[in-house]
DNA sequence: AGACTGAGTTCGGAATCCGAACTCAGTAGT
DNA sequence: ACTACTGAGTTCGGATTCCGAACTCAGTCT
């Protein structure tokens, strides 16, 4: 069995800038086209304070961009990067499986295939094989999962 | 334009359960074959009475199960459970995001299609047209995002 | 002049987090 | 029989983070 003590690991650090209670929902908050300081803080009931510190982190962290939108009185909004955006993945996944095992409390709106309507489901696909497969065949995941 | 006012939405209601520093963690450790209270203790360095409380809540909510493995003295373990398992996408969405965008820190291990050994890439496959696609063809998750 | 807007700051109190030390039942070694 | 050890937690006090409510500050609108 071998060792992977305490080094720190990749998503470890990944979780310490978006995993905790708002960073996420500020993602998708920004999908949903919110861009502006008072539309995050009351679509979300997040409170001031804690806004401004969560949205000056991952501006830091290039997930978010903070740009002017006019002179006048200075005034900035904050919108997506493209690493921000990337977060997406992740996003849906969530949301499917809270569709799927979130028994209580409204269910959200239902993501779909756009051209076709159809809801979606998620995959991983390999470029060699050319073929979808799941979790279970990824390596590097998972190690002895029996029952 | 649409109003989706706080009404409490499924992923909101997920993150409240899983959207902190440590679950998304504890489920990764499960799936890496961790179980006892311990290992996850030193596995993490997540202090003792945060690992109790997370537990207990993932417990309840059904990820994670607790059973009893040994009766002399009464020993419990943590496996996840099936809802645990789905978890794994919403995962490597993330640990795949912190492959290509968190620059800084050690690389994690990379995640591959076990059968063949390539890297893995993360679609939405649509049932109906038997294909896959990204994010920018779901609907329902997105509005308005131009640049 | 007075009210309003947007993007924050500044409070004080409440809830969480942390590490270190302790408990408790049973087992193993001498 | 005495001591040490194990695993799964609890109990502490102190540090950090969270929260809502009220305030600021520049500029605009009426």
């Amino acid at each position: 069995m071998e060792n992977t003590r305490h080094t720190e690991t990749a998503i470890e650090e990944t979780l310490r800038v978006v995993g905790d209670r708002w960073s996420i929902l500020l993602v998708r908050a920004g999908l949903r086209g919110i861009r502006r300081f008072d539309d995050f803080c009351d679509d979300l009931g997040i409170a001031r304070p804690v806004l401004t510190e969560r949205l000056r982190r991952l501006v830091k962290f290039g997930i978010f961009e903070r740009r002017k939108y006019q002179d006048k009185p200075v005034r900035y909004e904050y919108r997506l990067t493209e690493a921000g955006l990337a977060l997406s993945p992740a996003l849906v996944a969530l949301v499917r499986w809270s569709e799927e095992y979130s028994e209580e409390l409204s269910s959200d709106v239902t993501l779909v295939h756009a051209p076709c309507g159809t809801e979606l489901e998620q995959a991983f696909w390999c470029r060699s094989c050319q073929s979808t497969f799941g979790p279970s065949a990824v390596k590097g995941l998972t190690s002895g999962i029996d029952s």
